[in-house]
Formats: C-alpha cells, structure tokens, sequence
DNA sequence: ATGGTATATTCCAAATATCGAATATTTGCA
DNA sequence: TGCAAATATTCGATATTTGGAATATACCAT
C-alpha cells in the first residue's frame, strides 16, 4: 500500500517534470483556457501541447471541457496551484541556484549557436 | 528568465519523480539518517540507494555530512516537507485515484508472476 | 455532403532514466 | 601497512520520454 501511494506521488511530480507542463498549468492559474489559446500563449506546436495536455489529463491534475469547437482545460485541484506557490517560495530563497540553472541554459545556448 | 525558472521548477518535480525518491525523503522527514540506515530501511540495492541519493544531492533537496566512514543526509528545506504534505491532503481527496494504481500495480504483479 | 477549424493520436528517432553488476574510493582500525 | 566497512562511480542493457511530421477525428457552417 505504502508502495502504491508512492508510486502515486511519483507519478503526479512526474507529471510535472517540464517546462511545458509547468508553463500550462501556470497559463491556468486565473482559470480555464481553450487548448488554442494556451498554444498561442506558449508558442508551441499543436502536437506538442496536445501530447503534453494528455499527459496532465492522465493523470488528473487538469480536467477539460468540450464545447463545441474547442476544449477547455482547467487544473482540477488548486492544491496543485498551492504546490506550485509553495515551489515559488523556495526558489526565492534558493534564487542562486536558479541563476546557475539560468547561466546554465545560457551556455547551452551560446554553444548551440 | 520565465523559462529558467520553469526549468529549475521541472527540474525539481523530476527529483522527486521516483518512488524510491519519494521514500527516501519521507525516511527524513524526522532529521538525518546515515545511507546505510536508508538502505536499510527501504531494502533496496546499496548501488541504487547511491544513485538516487545522487540525484537528490546534485538538486539540492538532500544535504549530506561527512562523519568518519559514514555520511548522513538530510532534506535542506523544509518547505520540501511541506509539499510533500500537501501531497498528502490531495491523494487523501483523491483516494479513488490511489486505489486505482493500487489495483493496476496489483495487476501488473499477476501478470509478472 | 463539403470544407474548414480545433484538437488528438500515431509513428519514429533521439535523448534520458533506470537497474544491477562490477569496480573504485574513503575511512577506521588491527 | 593492510584489511574491512561504508559509500560512490562506471558500465552496459533495457525502458521511458520527448518532439516533430503526418494523419485522424470531431464539430461547425455553408
């Protein structure tokens, strides 16, 4: 039991282990948004956010919304949006290391260039 | 820069995106113990212990302590515990959804043996 | 019915994660 | 010094994740 309920765990942080992911769910913080305008917001590729709008959607932490044309995505407990203030906190008092993720990606950049 | 930090976030999620992971830091939620005491504890591969203590380390959630021949770890902040109690309250408010990875985890292991 | 718009799914290749076995490193002690 | 205990690292095989291209599906309007 104890095992499943970790597995549980594991499976909702993997869930939100990438940067799209985490984008999505911040675009719904205020509340829901068709799958077109959070494309739009992000700038990505249709498939792409529909592959990761799947994911998020397996494992519940966004329900949707069909009406008509379009689908609404909103993020289903705003627990998860306490995580992710919570995640806010500790950054800000971890904020070097999110500079060297910063200059990391950075460097990324310049050799990919 | 709104891109680091979703990084820096992701990165963290995938930390803790492994039920080993998970129980590792749950042993320390009451202060420090020894790697081999956590490897004691969960009945895992002293290698594998290693390796996930790694990851943990290189993302900050785990420090650790050299004393003599042993090395103790603990969680660096505690708001990581908190999110993990957070956690807590919304698989409780989502028990249905625990117990189905229970039985898909049950079912696996039929189909295992 | 036909075409257009919105979204989802499938397929494939590259990248990454995972595990156990073997090996290496560090430290304490005889 | 040399051995044993504790921990870390490397390596190779396998599994999972990812993104893009192509394709499929659902719905609406004409």
């Amino acid at each position: 039991m104890q095992d499943a309920l970790r597995q549980f765990k594991a499976d909702f942080f993997q869930a939100l282990a990438h940067p799209t992911r985490i984008a999505i769910v911040e675009q719904l913080r205020e509340g829901e948004l068709s799958a077109g305008t959070i494309i739009e917001r992000l700038g990505i590729e249709q498939a792409n956010a529909s592959q990761h709008l799947a994911i998020l959607r397996a494992k519940n932490i966004l329900v949707n919304r069909k009406a008509g044309n379009q689908v609404f995505y909103s993020v289903r407990d705003r627990r998860i949006l306490e995580i992710l203030d919570i995640m806010r906190q500790y950054f800000h008092a971890h904020m070097s290391e999110v500079l060297a993720t910063l200059r990391a990606i950075d460097k990324a950049d310049k050799v990919r260039r």
